[in-house]
Parts: structure tokens; C-alpha cells; sequence
DNA sequence: GATGAATGAGAGTTCATTCAT
DNA sequence: TATGAATGAACTCTCATTCAT
């Protein structure tokens, strides 16, 4: 018997979102995700059981990815405004290094329909000790992991997708941004 | 007669972003809006040209309502914090009284796909020249405009779709939020 | 709006019972079917709600048809061994004349994961209820009605099917078993 | 070695047959039938040449059983009531305790489309000769071999396959029709 | 203006079969 | 021999759209 070939997987996950950048959910069919993966429609029900199973499995991949990039992105004895830098700027280079991901995930998320059936993700929740153990040691004030969270990340986002006139123009804007948020959340700044 | 057009216009918005949100943009098929608005499928192509051109006209059309309660929500001469929290809190009760509608929209803006094909609009536009005009007034601190959105708008979209433990929690997230945004961005705070 | 097409209907039915007599249950496709038909493959759903609605609909209307016209061919006063005579005599002609309707319903009728999907009929209670009137008038000898109605009508189909040298040797045989059944039958034959 | 080979293929008979009763012709595909099974589709390939080349082999093999069963319980010098009592009991009990294998045979046999393909069988003349024998003899009527066989068989078939209100029932259907088929076939009864 | 019938194209999926091991 | 991976073709069914009334 042949093996699993990991390679085709791959070509199938690539596939996958670069077409759903070009063309959206809808047209990101299976028959031209094969196309642009180099495979046989057929050989992506070997890797995943449907479509719904395929995108949601995918999503979860990268989702996770996202967030393992992030929490990388940190050495143990930072600053509060290094950790929070840190965590802005690679959040930041993460979306323009990885387009095509990030609007796949970003789409996928903002779907209920899709969202809803998405199994358990340990992404956020390593995210959500990170900041209340940032605010046991009295890094961050003492608000809320929501509000910590959706300052942290959302403006950043907001940002990135908006093409700037210059490159300079962009990091004079996350710069900004950064120092920002840092007034913002970091203890006695 | 005109009476009767508008009401069958507005029986198929309403099941496009009912049908959106319950199912996604892939099982938002023609024939299930139309059955879901009381009308034939044919119907649907008197008011809109194509689907693509309807999802785009609806989408627009609510874009920019959302804009419109915003501005709306402000008076002439309120001070500078009472304008950014009347601006959150505002999206805030929009989104959450307009959940169908929130959601619509944004997986709409989040497809670039989509996106792409849309016309101008006017929301923008005049929320600039209300920041650039705050600006100007030195209420708010001298920040670049993509910033002061991002800031403003996000994460108050992020916390009001995360659902709390309860609506006083959900109030104290919100309260907290205004007054960390508040900080952040008024002149002199 | 356009109707429905009785004629459309008709033409589905007739191409469905050819192709299941010409390639079996295997060959008989939706699309095969809507080209025998000369119509599209979307138009078949607009007349059956599935695949499987479709041939179960059909089958039962055949196999009722099929009782309809073995009841018909009696007349309220015929002595017992007209009654057996015209009985079988009619259900042979039909199976000749008919043929692929024959064959379509006695591939379903066999096929049980098909047949435990089917309604109600009434032409088996009919049947039912003329044997148990000529038991009662004393004409038929007192056997069960399910030895009754299996020796009229399983032999006879057996024999319909089974291909004679010439036309008259078939009409010789046929008439050898209406005489066999008449005396095992017929009370005081 | 041999064993094993043996044991595989038996196995692929039997997920046949029971798949064909459970679903249909139209569920039983090879892969299915090879996890019914336990072995890869691709074994399937090394005892048949290919999917109808399997089905028609193991149609012609239990085709070929049956006959023989009926055969065999015949002794040499029964009487001719007991022959075709011991006939029509053998046939039912095997239909009654091959449940599956019967509906296989019954759907294989009254598909055209399968049937045509289908090479010699010499149960068929084994019984023609048995008949015609026991004509000679003067044991049964000199009717036809075709009615002979069409009285003998199909109506035992038709009863053995509706289920009774209770295992008595259905005995004393059997033997009644027992009775009514000696009364007609054999010769001065 | 409004409709349900009608459709070709294409959707997701499974098929019988072959390949590489 | 025996396998699971791989596939092009074909499957059932729905799509966006148009037609005829």
C-alpha cells in the first residue's frame, strides 16, 4: 500500500486559502481547491471526511498557529511594555507576513454558522493566564481579560488590513499604536 | 402599489441577513431567501440585478446605517469623554439590538473578496473629518486617524459579541472600557 | 408563471421504466433518465422530491394500475372458472404487453431495502376482498387467501416471462395452466 | 495458504449478500463491501475480475446451491406425493433460513439487465429432467415442464417471503398448499 | 410587477478501479 | 497475497438565473 502522502495534505491546506482570499467561501470549491492543489477531488475526502470538516479543521490549525506564534513571541523576563510591544509588533507582522491566513481565519471566525461547530481551542486560554498572570504581578491594571484582550489585538488588526501610503507611514502608525496602548494598560505609566 | 414594492424589498433584506447568520453566506442560496421573504426567486431579480449585486446593495445600504447611528448619537457641544462614550456605547447597543445585521456586515467587510466590488461610501468619510475636527479642537490627543478608529471601534466590536456571564458583567466590561479609551485618547485626561 | 407539464411527468415515468429494463436499477442515473426524458436533471426535482421518492412514486403507481386493471377485467356475473380464466389471462397479456413496466415493478418488489420505504396500497386489500367473496359465495374452495392469490398469480408470471418457441406453443401453456388452476381451485371442479 | 484464501473470499460473499438485503443493489459498492467484509477494496480485485463479473459468480454459485439443496432431498424411490411435498418444504425452508441469499438470488434473477450477462447453469436442466422423468413414470400430470415448474416453485416462494401472524400459521398455510399442489400435479390423486 | 416552471452549470460526494508498497 | 492511497468519472442534487404566463 501506498502512504499517506503529508505533502498533498499540505498542497490541499495552501490551496485551501489561497483560494479563499482570490475568491471567498463561495467560490472555494472542491473541485478547484483540487485544481490548485495538484490532487484529484476525490483524494481530499482521504484527508479530511467533508468540506465543513475540511475548512473547520484547517481554521482550527491555523488559529491555533496564530496564537502559538504569538505567545513565542515572548521571553520570560520582559518589561510590561517590551511584553506588550512584543506582543502588538508580532501580531502585526504575523497578518502582513500571512495574508491569505488571516483573512481565511479572520473570515471563518466572524461566521456564527461556521464558528459554531468548532471544537475546543487551548489558544485563547493560554492567552487568558498570560494576562492575569501579567496582572497578579501588577504589569498590567487590574482591567478585565476581555478589555485586555480586545485592546491588545483588535486595533492592531484594524491597522494591519489598512494599506498605508508608505511602508514608513505604516510603522510610524503601529509605533503610535503601541505607545498607545501601552499608556493604556501598563501599571503607573 | 409603491407601498407594496417596498414592503417585498424589505421582506428579502431581512431574510438575507436572517438566513446569513443562521446558515452563512454559502447557504444564503437565492431560493431559500425567497422563500424565507415570501416571495419567488424571479421576484428577487425585479429589485436586484443579480445576487452578487443584492448582496452588495444590502450591504452598503446597512454599512452605512451603522455610520448614520453613530454620527447621530452625537450633540454639538458635548465635551470630549462624553463623545467618545456615547460613540461606544452606541455601537454597542447596535450591535447588540442589530445582531443579524452586525454580523452580516461584518463577514461581508471581512471578505476581501466581496469587498472589492463595493462602490463608495459616505460613513467613512464624515467619521474622519470628525475625528480630524476633535483633533483640531485639541480634545482629542494628536493621533493619526487609523489609529483613533481602530482604538475606538474594535475592541468595543469584540466585547459585545463575546457574550458575558451576565448583562450587569457585560455593563461593568463596557463602563470599563469607555474610561480606558477615555484615558487613551482625550487631550490632558 | 409557467405550469406544470403533465406531459414533462409522463415522459420521466416512461424513461424511467426503459432504462431500468435496459440497464438495471445500476444504469438508470438522474441525468440518463432526464436525457431519455428530454428534459434537464433539475427539472426531475421539480416532480420528485429524490431519487428515491421518484422510483417509489412510480412503482407505485404502476403496481397499482397493475391491480386496477386485473380487477376491471371482470364482470359482476361470471361463473368461478371465468373468473380464474380471466384473471390470469389478463394478468399475462398485461406482463406481455407491458413488459418494462413488469419488469420495473418486480425489480422493486424484490428488492426489500426498496420496498419497506412504501406506503400504503389498495389494490392488494381489493384483491383481498374479491377472494374472500368468492369463498364466501362458495366458488373458490375455502383456502387461505395467500395460497389463493400466490397459486393465481406467481405461476402465471413465471411462465409470462419465460419465452416459448412460437406464439402458439406460449398460448397452448397458458391455457394447459389456467385449466391446472381452475380445477385446483374451483369448488366441486 | 489455501485456507486463508478460501476464508476471504467467503467473507466477500457473505458482506455481498447481506449488504444487497440490507441496501440495495444500488448501496452495495465495493468499498462498503470490502469494510463489511474486512479486507481493502483492492483484494476484492484479486478474486473477481472485476464488480458485476463478482456479483453475477456469486449469483450463478448460490443459484446453483439452491437447486442442488432441492435435489438432494429427494430420495430414490419416494412416492410422488412425497416428492412433491419434500419439494415444496425443502424449497421454503431454505428461502426461510436463507433469507439473505434468496433476496440476493430474486433481485439478481429479475434484473434483465444482469441475468443477460449470466453464462450456463445445470440446475435448471437437472430439474427439467427430474420433471420429465416423473412424467415418464407416470407419477406426475403430463403437463408442460414449464407449468410444472412454475406450480412447484413460484408459489411456495411467494408465501415463504410473507410473514404469517405466527410460526403455526404459516405451517398450516404450507401444508395446505402442499395439498393443493399434489391434488393437481400428480397423476389420478 | 409577480410568479412557479424550467434549466445548464456546477456543487459536494462516492464510485469502481489501479497504483505503489 | 494484500493493502490503503489515489484517481477520473459519474453520481445526486442545488444553484443562479430566465422563461412564459
Amino acid at each position: 500500500m501506498r502512504k499517506k502522502d503529508d505533502e498533498k495534505q499540505r498542497c490541499i491546506k495552501t490551496a485551501v486559502v489561497e483560494l479563499i482570499l482570490k475568491e471567498g467561501f463561495q467560490g472555494a470549491s472542491i473541485s478547484k481547491i483540487a485544481r490548485a492543489a495538484g490532487v484529484s477531488p476525490a483524494t481530499v475526502y482521504i484527508y479530511y471526511e467533508n468540506k465543513d470538516a475540511m475548512l473547520r479543521d484547517i481554521y482550527q490549525e491555523y488559529a491555533e498557529d496564530t496564537f502559538q506564534y504569538l505567545l513565542e513571541s515572548l521571553h520570560p523576563n520582559m518589561a510590561g511594555e517590551q511584553i506588550i510591544e512584543e506582543l502588538i509588533r508580532s501580531y502585526y507582522s504575523y497578518i502582513v507576513e500571512n495574508e491569505e491566513i488571516f483573512h481565511f481565519v479572520e473570515q471563518f471566525s466572524t461566521c456564527p454558522a461556521l464558528q459554531s461547530n468548532c471544537g475546543f481551542m487551548k489558544g485563547p486560554g493560554n492567552l487568558n493566564q498570560l494576562l492575569t498572570e501579567l496582572k497578579r504581578r501588577q504589569i498590567l491594571n487590574n482591567y478585565s481579560n476581555d478589555n485586555l484582550y480586545a485592546i491588545l489585538f483588535s486595533p492592531v488588526k484594524t491597522i494591519a488590513v489598512k494599506k498605508c501610503d508608505s511602508e514608513e507611514a505604516a510603522m510610524d502608525r503601529l509605533d503610535e499604536l503601541i505607545t498607545i496602548i501601552q499608556k493604556a494598560l501598563i501599571r503607573g505609566y
